[in-house]
DNA sequence: TCAATATATGAACATTTATTCATATGTTAT
DNA sequence: ATAACATATGAATAAATGTTCATATATTGA
């Protein structure tokens, strides 16, 4: 890495002080990379789609499989991420397991998400 | 909630009244899927940071390499990407091409992310 | 105990994606 | 016109990711 690599290519003291002011601001890179991870998240269709559904309240693995017309294993994969990645819990109920959203988070960012859409 | 139901996948019927309202509501699928094309160019840590910087202000291609400490070709093949999805902007000024964000949005989406991030 | 049902999971496969390298394009100054 | 510089881009490579298939686990009821 190289940390004081010059701003600008071949005449550094151009830019050198919007640089610096930018470089003291910026997030720490770990804070980047998780925030990366988050929006990784929401970043495939099929894992927008079970959330949005979540979002009317829980539904089990079946529900969501026939829902979105996706098979049921492809389903339990994508809830495993969301699970582990704290997006959703779950219930168990008998052999039924209900997933519901565990973040309040996850409705604000789907709402800035489709705002930007919608226009 | 009146979960005192039966299981779901070889009985369609139980959840059925839950699963159609739930369909009803969803967004179409072509939003769905344009929405999630938006989150993943904010699933990368990269593109992240190249937006975090254009917070401040508006800068040029090596200013962005030199800042991250990323070849000036990884840099530009991720403005493209950016700049194909209408998120940054640019300006020619000579040799240098400066960016900046294009989208009000991204300051709110990327809010949100952190938001979410720091708990 | 065994069968049936709901869900989870590992491995394989295909696809996408980010980076690198080499080179091309476009701009300015000489 | 040529050299030098800033940026863009195509091809290749490697890594990450999503789905499918087959099978495993867990729960219930006979």
């Amino acid at each position: 890495m190289n940390r004081d690599l010059a701003p600008c290519c071949q005449e550094p003291e151009v830019h050198l002080e919007a640089v610096e002011r930018v470089r003291s601001m910026l997030p720490p890179d770990e804070h980047l990379y998780d925030l990366a991870e988050l929006f990784k998240l929401f970043g495939d269709s099929t894992r927008l789609k079970i959330l949005y559904a979540l979002l009317e309240g829980e539904l089990c693995v079946c529900d969501l499989a026939g829902l979105m017309a996706v098979t049921q294993s492809a389903v339990s994969h994508q809830l495993r991420v969301l699970k582990n990645s704290k997006l959703v819990k779950f219930r168990r109920e008998g052999k039924t397991i209900y997933y519901s959203l565990a973040d309040d988070h996850v409705v604000s960012i789907l709402s800035q998400g489709m705002e930007h859409i919608e226009e």
